[in-house]
RNA sequence: GGGCCCGUAGCUCAGCCCGGUAGAGCGGCGGGCUUUUAACCCGUAGGUCCCGGGUUCGAAUCCCGGCGGGCCCGCCA
């Protein structure tokens, strides 16, 4: 920002041609991706008659005098632009556009399709609008913008300048609208479950709380939505699904967001070996159809890994894995012997539940080595309360869990769907409340709506919960979750702004009649 | 909650240890150039060294406090 915009903008208005008040609309007649396809096979320097309209952002200039050639990206790709002066010269519009146009600027370009001599397709310039200005300079060039600060405060630049950021977040969408297919042929449905809850519930997490003004009522933003989802297994939907937001108020690193998406779903008449097939097959497939292959090769850290989404996964028994990793006994383990396990593993557990010091060890010794998709199976009783007896061995629930790239992706299991057992398995978590206080373990808190639904009768059904954003981050070899969430909150700011630098142009804007009506 | 690191031009960074006129590349601006791809060539401007305090003749540099950010550990996915 500066005079010499101020200058700019003054050059606009006097030709008529601010896009503040000229600009409304540019019927684009073709995209980056459709001009490359359809006109990929001319000759370098054919020219052809075939006019088109494109638009998009202006990212570099190079002015040879008598031609100007400028990337424009719109949001398939590059169009190169081509401001010839045996063109430009006598239309005092183009004139002066091609003098003003900028790096950062957004344009709409009417032209000829013509190939260069170098090959690259074109668009030969009849005709420019300048749709939008833009004031800030935009670091276009090789190192991008670096400073995480900057990144995560100016998001907008982040997802502008680099791809990887940009790509992950378009193939969140795309995987997101094939998972749904999946689940659509497979007829289920999809709903919304409250994000304003009375008591919350379906994990193990701290929530945000909140007000309702209009019943003046404490409530929970929603720490997941797997005990609603359930209610609409009682009420009949016998599969249901929910691409779900999050809230747990819990603190931010790598791998956690306090707001973030899960896909969870819920079938009745199916267990925990159905949901691990049915998140085997949302997983793989929608890769497959985004990333165009079971093998998609991860970028990070300067070397390229491969990542096979091949079906079937590889299944391991938790216990087993820890055995396997240690090469020592744990199954039928006392607390004690448990303890001294972790202390010499240097991990420190406070919780009393024996589950949760087993889950410690996994993760820290076999869940950094796990790479290709695997899922993990037979989970302690004492760490999941909403999670159904194994039938094989009381002590287990018939739980598992998926991990890829050394992340936690899915969580599933077969639903506990007997009221007398969930109720006696919130009376446990109330007593382990008491015993350890809410800051040392998080425990689910006793729902008896919850219970009296499924004293209604729930058929046996299995469940599980995907989290997108660290899908999206493992195959997008991003390092922060941060990275693939659009917009994450920052600290406040002392921003400057173009209106307090340039009052006068408030004045000019408010009063600027913008022509007949449409 | 605990620890470590960072903050200098629009961007990427050097300078800081060992105090002495604020630096480079890219970008910007002016000029040249009719087939370039991070165009090129010539010229030129550009700074609250995050903020506040202290030490000092003198602080981007040393010390203290604050703000902002990142990473790791603990906890949640």
């Amino acid at each position: 920002m500066g005079s010499e915009l101020k200058s700019k903008i003054r050059e606009l208005i006097k030709a008529n041609l601010d896009p503040y008040i000229v600009a409304y609309s540019f019927p684009v007649t073709i995209v980056s991706e459709g001009l490359k396809s359809k006109y990929g096979g001319l000759s370098p320097g054919e020219e052809t008659g075939d006019r088109v309209s494109v638009a998009g952002r202006v990212w570099h200039v190079r002015k040879h005098g008598g031609i100007t050639f400028l990337d424009v990206y719109d949001q398939t790709g590059k169009i190169q632009v081509i401001l010839r002066r045996d063109i430009v010269r006598g239309n005092s519009k183009l004139e002066l556009l091609s003098k003003l146009v900028d790096k950062g600027d957004i344009i709409g370009v009417r032209g000829r399709v013509v190939k260069t001599k170098t090959g690259e397709v074109s668009v030969l310039a009849e005709d420019v609008e300048l749709l939008a200005i833009a004031w800030r300079p935009i670091p276009f060039h090789e190192f991008g913008l670096k400073d995480p600060e900057q990144r995560y405060r100016e998001r907008y630049l982040d997802i502008m300048l680099n791809s990887k950021v940009r790509k992950a977040i378009v193939n969140l969408y795309k995987v997101e609208m094939e998972m749904r297919r999946i689940l659509d042929e497979k007829g289920f449905i999809e709903v919304h479950t409250p994000k304003l809850q009375p008591i919350y519930g379906g994990a193990l997490a701290k929530p945000f709380t909140t007000t309702i003004n209009a019943l003046e009522r404490t409530v929970y933003l929603s720490i997941a939505p797997e005990t609603y989802l359930k209610r609409l297994v009682v009420a009949g939907l016998s599969k249901v699904y929910e691409i779900a937001v999050c809230f747990r108020n819990e603190d931010i690193d790598a791998t956690h967001y306090p707001e973030f998406v899960q896909l969870e779903a819920y079938q009745a008449y199916a267990d925990w070996n159905d949901m691990m097939e049915l998140t085997e097959e949302l997983i793989s497939e929608s890769i497959r159809r985004v990333y165009g292959d079971y093998k998609v090769g991860v970028e990070a850290g300067g070397e390229t890994r491969v990542l096979d989404f091949s079906r079937p996964w590889k299944r391991i028994v938790l216990e087993d894995s820890i055995e396997e990793a240690l090469k020592t006994k744990v199954k039928g383990r006392s607390r004690e012997e448990l303890l001294e396990i972790a202390k010499s593993l240097e991990i420190d557990v406070k919780d009393p539940r024996k589950g949760k010091i087993l889950e410690k060890i996994f993760e820290r010794i076999v869940v950094p080595n796990i790479w290709n998709p695997t899922f993990v199976t037979l989970f302690p009783r004492d760490i999941s309360p909403l999670a159904r007896t194994y039938r094989g061995d009381p002590e287990y629930v018939e739980r598992f869990e998926l991990y890829i790239g050394g992340l936690e992706i899915a969580n599933g299991y077969s639903e506990l769907n007997n009221p007398i057992l969930q109720y006696y398995f919130f009376e446990e978590e109330e007593r382990l409340r008491r015993l350890v206080g809410q800051e040392e373990a998080e425990v689910h808190p006793m729902d008896k709506d919850y219970i009296r639904a499924l004293e209604y009768g729930m058929p046996p059904t299995g469940g599980v919960g995907i989290g997108l954003y660290r899908l999206m981050m493992v195959v997008g070899g991003l390092p922060s979750i941060k990275d693939v969430i659009p917009f994450t909150i920052t600290a406040p700011e002392n921003i400057k702004v173009l209106g307090e630098e340039f009052r006068e142009l408030i004045d000019h804007y408010l009063s600027v009649k913008p022509g007949p009506g449409v």
